[in-house]
RNA sequence: GGUGGGGUGGCCGAGUGGCUAAUGGCAGCAGACUGUAAAUCUGCCGAGCUUUGCUCUACGUAGGUUCGAAUCCUACCCCCACCA
């Protein structure tokens, strides 16, 4: 029910199929960010459409509203949103990064006070395998320690053993709810912050609490230089086992894909396609478009005419402008599904060009690409 | 014709003697956003310059009072309301 079919490498870069109760998945790809249960704004089928396999729910959010007891009673996750392809819950374990002036940690768990009514909430490795297996997502994510990327060697080295020792309850908890480990897979979450030697025992750590059905990077993308997440994919992809999924949580935006496909990375979520789209930057091949800018206001041509996304192939700039400057939602669905597309194709193309083993030569032009149009 | 109200930076709109190149908002410009407390946030937004500051010009127009005026006075122009 579980499982990872390697088909080709090039490089480090690899192309596979991932198996899971509800589907399966070509790598590489990316997966839409559905924090609350919903890709903000979009409609599944929209989703759907612009070819996304998978997408992620939270489990933090979702107990906090509308509690995991709704969604079981509902169907579960998948019924409950009607997206039918599989579904991955990331554990809340970054928002005991993100949401740092509202928890105070402990050995034990993490106490938040709710930024939605102020009420007392507690999540620990425990309560995060319970909520997340009554949810029900095919892969559920360890509830994990997430520093800062610039955090000090002591502050990753504590985020990273505690992150382990967190794992092991995650693993015995979820063992005892998912027994007959058919329908929700764990996955465990390598953290050591930016140092090699963290990094390594940390990957160490987990795989001896293994054997796991997929590895997720995470720490990665919060706030260190991009030279560091690249350095540290490097160090890592080796060590990593060659016949299970990798997941680089988080990441990324467009050249983060790349990059990261590039050091073997097959799975990525980020939000910024759907935050950025609200926002109204559209990532394009001729470079970011502030949609907002007075000089779409007559223009006529697409985001980006090199998509094919339900928004190029049949919305103008000039109009898209105009539906935010009136701030008309439609605006906001539309080059947030543009965004999404964007960074699925990136998945397709890779996998393609890995496929036809000309991944180095696809790299190599479509950076030239886009880093000279991002310039510009 | 009379009475009352009003004319402020691209627009709307505060301000009623110095702390005012002038609160806000909109529009505009630039930027941020990476396992979503975000349809959000930040900066700029009269002109010019040798740009951590300086110099001009500016609150309908023209005068005046005052050390000092968008703010007070006079005249004029225009707008709105009501009355004739």
């Amino acid at each position: 029910m579980f499982e990872f079919d390697l088909t080709r490498t090039d490089g480090q870069a690899r192309a596979a199929t991932l198996t899971l109760p509800h589907g399966t998945v070509q790598t590489p790809a990316f997966m839409p960010v559905g924090t609350l249960g919903a890709v903000r704004g979009l409609h599944p089928l929209e989703v759907e459409r612009a070819g996304a396999q998978i997408i992620l729910g939270n489990t933090y959010h979702l107990h906090l509203r509308p509690g995991e007891d709704v969604v079981a009673a509902l169907g579960g996750l998948h019924r409950f949103t009607t997206w039918p392809k599989p579904m991955l819950t990331d554990s809340g374990g970054f928002q005991v990064f993100s949401l740092e002036t509202f928890r105070k940690i402990s050995e034990q768990g993490v106490e938040f006070t709710s930024h939605v009514d102020g009420s007392a909430r507690f999540l620990s490795p425990e309560k995060a395998m319970e909520i997340e297996w009554t949810l029900g997502a095919d892969i559920a994510m360890a509830f994990d320690h997430v520093v800062p990327g610039g955090a000090s060697r002591d502050l990753a080295e504590e985020g990273m053993e505690r992150s382990l020792r967190w794992l092991e309850r995650c693993r015995t908890r979820h063992a005892e709810l998912a027994d007959d480990g058919a329908t929700q897979t764990l996955w465990p979450i390598v953290q050591g912050g930016t140092y090699q030697d963290l990094r390594l025992r940390s990957l160490e750590g987990t795989l001896g609490l293994g054997p796991w059905t997929g590895i997720a990077i995470g720490g990665l993308s919060v706030g260190e230089p991009k030279p560091v997440m690249h350095r540290v994919l490097d160090e890592l992809g080796p060590a990593l086992p060659r016949d299970r999924p990798r997941y680089l949580m988080g990441v990324g935006f467009p050249e983060d894909l790349v990059e990261g496909i590039a050091r073997g990375v097959d799975l990525f979520d980020c939000v910024a396609a759907t935050r950025n789209g609200r926002h109204g930057s559209a990532w394009t091949m001729g470079g970011r478009v502030n949609i907002r800018k007075t000089t779409n206001r007559m223009d006529d041509q697409p985001l980006d005419p090199g998509c094919d996304c339900d928004t190029c192939s049949r919305f103008s700039r000039g109009y898209l402008r105009h539906l935010f400057v009136a701030e008309e939602m439609l605006g906001l669905r539309l080059v947030s599904l543009h965004n999404i597309r964007f960074l699925v194709r990136i998945g397709e193309q890779a996998r393609s060009a890995i496929l036809e083993n000309r991944f180095s030569s696809w790299r190599a032009e479509w950076m030239a690409r886009y880093l000279q149009s991002e310039t510009v």
